[in-house]
DNA sequence: AAACAGTATTGCGGTTTTGTGACATTTGCA
DNA sequence: TGCAAATGTCACAAAACCGCAATACTGTTT
């Protein structure tokens, strides 16, 4: 499953166990105390959630979570609530801010786990812990397993990365700039033309198993991974 | 790319390089020093993203901000702020005030380009997914896929915005200056011949798939594309 | 039927977009 | 510290595409 979660939780006993518990799960994690640090951070590169706590010294999770949804990088990232209270009118408050999904203290790692997954499968299909199988070619993303008849193909990480949101995403043209956007980063500055050589990596390895045609130009818009092969009526 | 970009921006030298970074980019610029007078640009024409200085004589950078996103009219301009501080306190209020984005002195002329078309591209929401289908020929931006009978149609980059533009409106006649204009823009440079030229690469395309009917040519008016026959009335 | 005006076709030079291999750095790790 | 893998850029080659103009058609008008 493999996503970046930003931690915000100033308890340092409760964020050491989320932290752990996210750890253990392969996620990336980073983590702080209050709103302000965690706006930096986003600020920097954006996570693939973020866990808020409702009580923040400073601004309060909930202001955070409106503020998030506000801006305009912002405002897609999936955000979770993590609350003491189980009081129905703070359910309601911190819903209506703008969070995808509400957990009241004490939980159990495994329920906040399970809700993670439950909201980036729904976010970000390309996240979620899931095997792919397009046109004979498989992608176990929890084994990082790339196979096509048995045969295992070699890839580098930002190749893997590639061909993972093409399979997720696949049958759609994507332009170049989307590519970097989404597999990349929206932060990183990277040449448009760079996303070619990466093509072009993954076709060679895609070679050895005869699988390069489903990588797709379409030309002045973009690449395409596709099972249908690339029929030329001409 | 080729924006219209305002940048409000009180240091001399700074305004200086941005500008010329933009121009260099083929973005066209107008700049001013203050708040008051930027307003007064906007209200004469609206440009498509504005550089807002944190740090603005009389009226701040951020207030500037929120007012563009009260208005109506502007409510939807993309903005990105620029700072020489790296405080995180800014950032925070920065973004909240509605920032698309945020960016912080000292900054590289190739940062800001790439901000920039990070941000543009965010707001221009990616051609909808439609699927035109007339005639038993079908249209799908999304994967950018001309078909007949589950047979592809191979077409180039024009040709197939020039079929989208017939398909998106068919049953109508376009005289050949209206197809330049809505399918290669606004005020290019092409003879009104060349249009005959794309339509029968298209028609030619289209052969293929025993499709090439569903382009009629109008005399005197121009082509049109419809779905019912060409009527010899004789 | 001849002159005309509008359209179809085709070949071609010049451009733009992609593909590819090489190279300099960076990163992680032994 | 030194090595190997991974990455981003470049420069050049190859391919696809464009627009134009010259030429061949077609239907209209006189």
């Amino acid at each position: 499953m493999a996503a970046t979660i930003l931690v915000v939780e100033d308890e340092p006993a409760i964020q050491e166990l989320i932290s752990y518990s996210l750890r253990q799960a392969k996620h990336t994690v980073s983590s702080t105390k209050n709103a302000e640090e965690a706006m930096k951070i986003i600020n920097d590169t954006l996570p693939d959630l973020v866990l808020l706590d409702w009580m923040l010294p400073g601004m309060s999770g909930a202001d955070f979570a409106r503020m998030l949804r506000r801006a305009a990088r912002t405002k897609d990232i999936p955000i979770i609530m993590l609350t003491a209270r189980a009081d129905e009118s703070d359910k309601v408050t911190g819903l209506e801010s703008g969070a995808d999904d509400y957990i009241t203290k004490p939980f159990s790692p495994r329920e906040l786990l399970a809700r993670i997954k439950a909201v980036l499968r729904r976010r970000a299909p390309e996240a979620a812990d899931d095997v792919v199988e397009i046109g004979g070619l498989r992608l176990d993303s929890a084994t990082h397993r790339v196979t096509a008849n048995e045969i295992e193909v070699a890839l580098g990480p930002t190749e893997f990365r590639l061909l993972h949101y093409l399979m997720t995403h696949s049958e759609r043209v994507h332009s170049r700039s989307q590519l970097l956007d989404q597999v990349w980063g929206d932060h990183v500055f990277v040449e448009d033309r760079t996303v070619d050589v990466h093509i072009r990596r993954l076709r060679k390895a895609l070679e050895n198993v005869d699988k390069d045609g489903l990588v797709q130009t379409v030309r002045g818009a973009g690449y395409r991974l596709s099972a249908g092969q690339a029929v030329n009526a001409g």
